[in-house]
DNA sequence: TTTAGCACTCAAGTATTCCGAGTGCTAATA
DNA sequence: TATTAGCACTCGGAATACTTGAGTGCTAAA
C-alpha cells in the first residue's frame, strides 16, 4: 500500500541499470557472474548476488525461477525509467534520415500522422500508433460548395480546428450552378459556428427560408453537416508494424500477441488510455499500468500532438515491456514535434532545415 | 505440366466435397471411418479409403504423414472453389445486420470502404482488408479555393475520379480574400485537365502571368497539386481484425504468422495482386497461387469496386487456406456491391431499402 | 565488508517408451 | 467386378525419465 520510499545505493542504482539495459538488450535474465565483467562494477559475483538479493527484497527486480537471473519488475522499469535512464540523443544520421522521410511526405494531416507512425515502427522496431480523437465542440467556421455536375455539388467545410472536410452530394433533382452557390451561401449564413447538437427549429426554418426553392435540400444537410463533424474519419486509430513485435520472443506465446492484437482492435479502450494522459510531455506507460488489461505485458511511449495548444492527436510507440525505453522516447519526441511544426499548415516556403 | 483432365465420379466428388467441408470446419485431417458415418456417402470406410487413395494419387488429396487422414490440397480447394461448393446465401438476419451497419457510415469514400471492411471481419471472423489503387491518368477538373485567414487559404481540386482533395496551405505572406478567389481562377485557368506530368514550361508561365502579383505562389502550387494527384491518399491498404487468425491454429505457427503480416506491411507487393487481378467476379487466390510468397500460406478472397464503371478500390478477406470459401464469397460479394451501390455519391434522398 | 567455495535448484534439452488413429493390403463376399 | 471385413503396420504426439549447466544462497575465511 504505502510505498516505502527507498534510497539506493549509488552501486545498486549501478547494478540495477546493468541488468535493466542488458536485460533490454537480450531478453534474458541477468546473471551475477554476466555483470561481474562489466567494468564499472568493480566487485566479484558474490557481492553482486548480495545486492540483487537485496533489490529483489524491495521489489525491483524479479526471479523467473530460483535457479535462474534476476530480471526487473515493472517497478524496476519505473524507477529506471524515472531516474536511471540516460538521454538517448539521436545520431545525425538517424535525424537526417527522419528529416527526408517526413519531408517527403507532404500530404494532409491524415497522411502524414500515418507515415510518421510508419517511420516511427520502423526506426524503432516496435509498433507504431497514431490516434486521432474523437472531435468534441467543433463547429464549422465556413462552407463552401462546388458544382459537379446537374446532380451533384460538394459541399466543403473549415472547422474551428482548422480541418477541411468535404461531401460529395448528390441530389434527386437538377441543380443549376447558382442554386450549388445560393445553397452555400444558405449555410453560411445559418449553420457556421453553431454546434450541430444546437441546431434548432428556428435555425432550420431559416435555412429553409433561405433554400427558397430547395427546401428539401434543408434536412439532408444538416444531417450531413452533423455526420461530418461528429463521426471524425471514422477510425481514429492506426498503427503500423504489428509484424515487428513477432521479433520479440516475449510474444511467440501466441496467447499474448493475441490479447495485444485485441487491444489494438479495442479502439475505444485505447483512445480512452491515451486521450485520459494530459501531460504534454512523452507519457511512458508500463506493463499493468495500464488500465486496458489487454496491454498489461506491454509498454505504451506516446506524445500529445498539439497544433495551436489544441491536441489534434497523438503518435506512439507499443512493444514489449522491455523496450529501449531511451530510444524510443527521443524518437517519439522527435517525431511529434517536426509534426507540430509542419502539420499546422504548410508553409509554401520550403521549411527551415535548422 | 501438362494437366491431364480428370472426370471425377460422382462418388469421388461427394467424398472431397466431404472432406474439404469438414476439414474447413476443423482443421484436422479427415479419416474414412469419420467420413463412413456420413449418410449421403454409402459405403463402408475401407471403399472410402480407397477412393481417397486414388484422389491423392490424383493428386487432390495430401496426407501429411503415413498414418493420418487427408487433407486437401491447393488443387483440392481449386477444384471445390470451381465446382463443388455449393452458393451460400446469407441469412436475412445476416442481411440485416449488414445494412444496419452500412447505412449507418455515411461518411468520406475513405471512411465507408474502412467501416465495410470491419463488418466483413467481424462477420466471416478473418482478417477484412481494403485496397485503393494508386490512381493514373487522374486530372483535376475543377479548382476552388477558400479564404482561411491572413496568411492562411485551402485549395480544394474536383478530380476526374469524381474524387474531392483538399489542402490548407500557409503563405509566407499576407493574402487579401480577392487574391485568394484570384489564386483559383489561375488554376482553373491553366490546371484543369492537365495531366501533371504534362506541366510545362508554358503552362507555369501561363500560371505565373494570370497570378500577377503572386508569381511566388506559382511553383509550391503546382507541386502541391502534383503531390495531392499523384500520392493518393498515402496509404492505399488497409487491414482490420488481425488478431482473428491467430484463433486458427494454422497461425499458432509464429513464422507463418509472421510471413503474412510481413505481406500486409508490403502494401505495394499486395496491390499488384490485387489490381492485376481484372476480372470484376469475385476472384479467390488459393495459397500459392499467390505471386507473393509470404501469403502462401494463406487465401484470399477479394472483389474490385467499381463506380461508374472505373474501378476505385477493392475490398476482401485474408484467411487461413482452409477458410469458409462459400460464406466469405458471398459476404464479400454482397458487400462489395452494397459499396458500389452507395458509394457513387451519396442520395440526398433515403437509399432505397429493397 | 567483501570474496572464494560449495552444495543445491530447476528449466530446458534429449532420449525413450507407449498409445492409438488411421492406413494399405488381402481375402472373403455380394 | 465392386465392396467389405479383418489385420498387420506406421508414425506423430503425449508422457516419462535422465542429463546438463547456469545461476543461486549460504558459509566461512580474508
Amino acid at each position: 500500500m504505502s510505498e516505502e520510499i527507498i534510497e539506493l545505493s549509488e552501486r545498486k542504482k549501478l547494478i540495477l541499470k546493468a541488468i535493466i539495459d542488458s536485460h533490454i538488450q537480450n531478453g534474458e535474465p541477468v546473471g551475477s557472474k554476466y555483470l561481474s565483467e562489466n567494468k564499472q562494477i568493480a566487485c566479484s559475483s558474490a557481492t553482486i548476488r548480495n545486492e540483487m538479493a537485496e533489490l529483489e527484497a524491495s521489489g525491483f527486480l524479479e526471479q523467473p525461477h530460483s535457479s535462474a537471473g534476476r530480471v526487473p519488475s515493472e517497478k524496476g522499469y519505473r524507477f529506471y525509467v524515472d531516474s536511471l535512464m540516460q538521454q538517448y540523443s539521436m545520431t545525425s544520421t538517424e535525424i537526417a534520415e527522419l528529416n527526408k522521410i517526413l519531408a517527403s511526405k507532404h500530404t494532409e494531416a491524415d497522411g502524414i500522422l500515418e507515415s510518421a507512425t510508419k517511420v516511427m515502427s520502423v526506426m524503432t522496431n516496435y509498433t507504431g500508433l497514431t490516434v486521432r480523437p474523437k472531435p468534441t465542440g467543433v463547429v464549422v467556421t465556413r462552407f463552401d460548395t462546388m458544382y459537379v455536375d446537374d446532380l451533384c455539388f460538394a459541399l466543403i467545410m473549415l472547422t474551428s480546428t482548422g480541418e477541411i472536410k468535404t461531401k460529395k452530394i448528390r441530389s434527386g433533382f437538377v441543380l443549376e450552378m447558382n442554386d450549388v452557390k445560393r445553397i452555400g451561401e444558405a449555410l453560411n449564413a445559418t449553420l457556421t459556428n453553431v454546434d450541430p447538437d444546437n441546431i434548432n427549429v428556428p435555425i432550420m426554418l431559416e435555412l429553409e427560408r433561405r433554400l427558397d426553392g430547395l427546401e428539401l435540400l434543408a434536412n439532408p444537410l444538416v444531417k450531413i453537416v452533423y455526420d461530418l463533424l461528429r463521426q471524425g474519419d471514422g477510425s481514429e486509430l492506426k498503427y503500423e508494424g504489428v509484424n515487428r513485435l513477432l521479433e520479440y520472443p516475449e510474444f511467440s506465446d501466441t496467447e499474448k500477441l493475441k490479447h495485444l492484437l485485441q487491444a489494438f482492435d479495442n479502439k475505444s479502450g485505447l483512445l480512452d488510455v491515451v486521450s485520459s494522459a494530459v501531460g504534454d510531455d512523452t507519457n511512458i506507460i508500463i506493463g499493468s499500468e495500464n488500465p486496458l488489461n489487454e496491454m498489461n505485458d506491454s509498454s505504451l511511449i506516446f506524445k500529445t500532438i498539439r497544433v495551436g495548444g489544441k491536441p489534434v492527436g497523438a503518435i506512439g510507440i507499443v512493444g514489449p515491456r522491455r523496450m529501449d525505453y531511451a530510444r524510443v522516447c527521443a524518437v517519439v519526441k522527435y517525431i511529434a514535434e517536426s509534426l507540430e511544426r509542419s502539420m499546422d499548415g504548410n508553409m509554401l516556403s520550403p521549411p527551415d532545415n535548422k
